[in-house]
DNA sequence: TTTAGCATGCGAGAT
DNA sequence: GCATGCTAAA
């Protein structure tokens, strides 16, 4: 195929930019000086370091159709990249309505690897792939890590196989190819590093594959190799916008660097502060050399934030200026000073979590002179995601609607992978990976020794896996009920593929020409067919866990998904795009995500609890990668804080169940770094029972000490400036409060056993009926009938068997 | 071949 | 505290 086919696009693309150029240019109404610079140079490099809220994405769309009115780029020689596929939407979004959607779309926005994959379709075969490459993902990787491992005799206990896909994926991001391994990583376990690298891409080829990092990196060296073609894109590419440059690999760099360095057209727009992403291979080196790549580059600093009060700028600027090597900005509003940053330390986890429930739900109503903000507008950020299930749980207890980001993605849920599997082995026969997914599943009696003899016969007559199978049935060397099923399998996957090319796309009018079997199947039904007789769905509707429906449910919205596309091959390809999956059902809901999942969004108010030492900063990550880690944590609360527009709440808990295990915890030191002028010191007020009609629960002693000493040390001006003086108070109050524990514990078990004994038959608003299963506490774990074990605050129980309508 | 039961180990997660 | 992955028994 040759590449440059689009010429007749260019010439259309060229006559609609000059129709927009005659036209006034309303996108760079309200532009800020500072923003509208950046928007106006177009010739050069150009790095925009927007800090936070500060209208990147406005500048960066603004850019995009200034190029475009003016006549300067078409549509179609712009490179814009982007991290994620919703950035990627949304930019796209943003350009169409700057213009009046008078673009025709623009061919190369796109995600790096969305954009890769289009240009290394067309010249898949100077790196030895067939054009209709299959793209592999984490989990296929992994699995044939494993294949590799058990091939080589690598001893799996020292060399897992998520761990050496992990090594290969940090070598790709950084550009290294098997030959050109630095001598000290070469070392790695025992100098066969390289090796299991080599064999590892030997493998892919033979696949007819390739992972995520593969396409960034063919494509470095196919422009490295091949000068010509590198040359062809960088007069294609005339004009090249790079979005959230701080989280770029070497292997973005230099793909850029390659695609730039003939013309230098290239605005770069990011945030140092803002690099969260070290661990999966961001260089923030990348932005900090920016101007010694480009020589002669224009810096413009975005430094007017939008969203947040000066009190939040404030307080994020204080923190983040303890990070070195900084580009640095400083970020400043017309907006109120508004509320400080509020801090407030509890007693452990639990009890965090029910005071941020109580405060959302008082926020909510409005109180303290404060305007009411919905739910939606609320948000917690977390370090980790195991420290989501506190808040879960709390919420569910008080019917606290909420939502969390980030769970499991839709396409990588178990029943939608082992469904696109299934999709996948009757869309390519080679897709050995798909096969062994879904060989056994649902069961057929074909367990390792079955999947071995397969694998041996497909190696050693060069055959793919599915063809490997045939081979055993044939040869007799699988027998009995396994054979008799694979047989089943595979018969059907035949029936499935002849389907497949009859299948036409949904709602075609065309005139279908009946093929002899009769109907002609549009590629929905042959999904469907496909998940029927493999005996798939049943697999779950006979299942009867908890789960089972909602896979049907997942699967269902699959089968839905695939309306959007014209046959199973473009949704294989598209898969990524059905992520957003929410099921909406409108109700207001706060917002409960990790703090890498909150970059590039804001709420009016924000909480950031577990601000701890160990847990934030991560122990992990201080150990390590020391100094640099630490920063990284600490663009991490950067980024939580400016998240924020009204109100921001930091929180810590001086004991936590960390793995199970009770650990007193030390104040972040993160909170010593909050300038002292922003932040109010809150004490939670009667919080431990007499506030908010907790009647149920009783530790007086622990609450009040706790809380008058933070007052007391917070009224004293000369503690609250001594260096440190958080730590030492949480020490002190931890001290102060490990005596009353105990005995607060036993108050609250006499009075929680006298009002709910083990068996008890209760009744809960949301959980409906269930028996008391044991007391600790004010809390109650309750068997229930319908919804299972939970632990539940004993004041929100209904005894159910005796009085019937009695509250405790 | 499947499964139940115990040992192990733990971060954030786009593409 | 829980999910994952291995070994022992059905």
């Amino acid at each position: 195929m040759s590449s440059f086919d689009d010429s007749e696009a260019f010439e259309r693309a060229s006559l609609s930019a000059r129709a927009i150029s005659a036209r006034p240019m309303p996108y760079l109404d309200g532009l800020n000086p500072a923003q509208r610079e950046a928007v106006e140079a177009l010739e050069g490099p150009v790095l925009m370091l927007a800090g936070a809220g500060t209208g990147k994405t406005r500048a960066l769309t603004a850019r995009i159709a200034h190029l475009l009115a003016t006549g300067t780029a078409q549509p179609n020689e712009i490179l814009a990249v982007t991290f994620t596929n919703k950035a990627a939407r949304e930019m796209r979004g943003r350009v169409g309505t700057l213009l009046g959607q008078a673009v025709e779309g623009m061919p190369w926005l796109g995600t790096f690897h969305a954009i890769c994959v289009k240009l290394l379709r067309r010249h898949a075969e100077l790196v030895g792939l067939k054009t209709n490459f299959t793209i592999l993902d984490t989990d296929d990787q992994i699995r044939l890590m494993k294949q590799l491992i058990q091939a080589e005799n690598i001893d799996d206990k020292r060399w897992p196989a998520r761990m050496l896909a992990g090594i290969i994926d940090n070598w790709k991001n950084r550009a290294w190819t098997p030959d050109n391994l630095p001598e000290a990583e070469a070392g790695a376990f025992n100098r066969r590093g390289p090796d299991l690298y080599a064999a590892y891409q030997a493998r892919l080829k033979t696949l007819n594959a390739c992972d995520f990092g593969d396409l960034l990196l063919h494509m470095v060296t196919i422009f490295k190799t091949h000068p010509d073609v590198l040359q062809q894109y960088q007069r294609w590419f005339r004009y090249i916008l790079v979005d959230e440059y701080q989280d770029t690999n070497v292997a973005q760099y230099l793909w850029l660097r390659l695609l730039a360095q003939s013309h230098n057209n290239i605005c770069c727009v990011g945030d140092d502060d803002q690099s969260i992403y070290g661990w999966r291979g961001a260089e923030v080196g990348n932005i900090l050399r920016f101007e010694k790549d480009f020589p002669g580059a224009k810096v413009v600093r975005l430094e007017q934030n939008y969203r947040s009060t000066g009190h939040i700028l404030a307080a994020a600027s204080g923190v983040i200026s303890a990070n070195k090597g900084r580009l640095g900005k400083t970020l400043w509003t017309e907006g109120e000073d508004g509320e400080k940053l509020r801090l407030i330390g509890h007693w452990d986890g639990e009890e965090e979590a029910r005071w941020i429930g109580d405060e959302i739900e008082a926020m909510e109503r409005g109180t303290r002179g404060m305007e009411a903000i919905s739910p939606e507008g609320m948000a917690i950020l977390v370090r980790a995601s195991h420290q989501m299930r506190a808040f879960e749980d709390r919420f569910l207890t008080i019917g606290l609607p909420y939502r969390v980001i980030g769970g499991p993605r839709f396409y990588e849920r178990m029943e939608i992978r082992d469904a696109m599997a299934y999709f996948r082995v009757v869309v390519s026969p080679d897709d050995d990976l798909a096969f062994e997914r879904i060989v056994n599943t649902p069961k057929r009696g074909l367990g390792d020794k079955a999947m071995q003899k397969m694998q041996t016969m497909a190696r050693t007559n060069g055959v793919s896996l599915i063809e490997g199978a045939r081979l055993c049935l044939d040869t007799k060397s699988l027998t009995g009920r396994g054979a008799k099923e694979l047989g089943l399998l595979l018969q059907g996957i035949a029936r499935w593929r002849s389907m497949l090319t009859e299948a036409v796309p949904a709602g075609g009018d065309d005139l279908v020409v009946e093929m002899g079997t009769g109907d002609t199947l549009s590629h929905i039904e042959l999904a469907e067919v496909i998940l029927d007789e493999s005996g798939y769905t049943a697999m779950w509707q006979t299942d009867k866990t908890p789960e089972a429906p909602g896979r049907l449910e997942n699967l269902k919205e699959l089968i839905k998904a695939l309306e959007s596309f014209d046959n199973l091959q473009g949704f294989l390809e598209h898969v990524s795009l059905i992520m957003d999956n929410e099921a909406e059902d409108g109700e207001p809901k706060v917002t409960l995500m990790t703090l890498h999942a909150a970059k590039g969004l804001e709420f009016p108010a924000i909480f950031l609890p577990g601000w701890e030492d160990g847990l934030f900063p991560s122990q992990r990550a201080m150990d390590e990668e020391g100094l640099t880690g630490l920063e990284e944590e600490r663009r991490l609360a950067y980024v939580g804080i400016t998240r924020a527009e009204e109100v921001c709440t930091i929180s810590f808990a001086g004991n936590r169940r960390v793995y199970g295990q009770w650990q007193s915890q030390m104040p972040s030191r993160f909170i010593d770094e909050l300038p002292e002028d922003h932040v109010e010191v809150l004490t939670p007020p009667g919080l431990y029972g007499h506030g908010g009609g907790m009647s149920a629960s009783a530790s007086p002693a622990a609450g009040m000490m706790r809380g008058s000493d933070l007052q007391e040390k917070a009224a004293r001006a000369d503690v609250y400036n001594s260096p440190g003086w958080k730590r030492l108070q949480a020490n002190q109050g931890r001290r102060g409060m490990s005596q009353p524990r105990d005995g607060g514990n036993m108050t609250i078990d006499a009075e929680a056993i006298s009002a709910f004994l083990l068996g008890d038959r209760v009744f809960h608003q949301k959980f409906g009926y269930g028996s008391v299963k044991s007391v600790e506490g004010d809390k109650v774990e309750i068997d229930f009938d319908k919804a299972g074990v939970k632990h539940v605050v004993g004041r929100f129980l209904v005894a159910a068997d005796s009085a019937g309508d009695v509250p405790f």
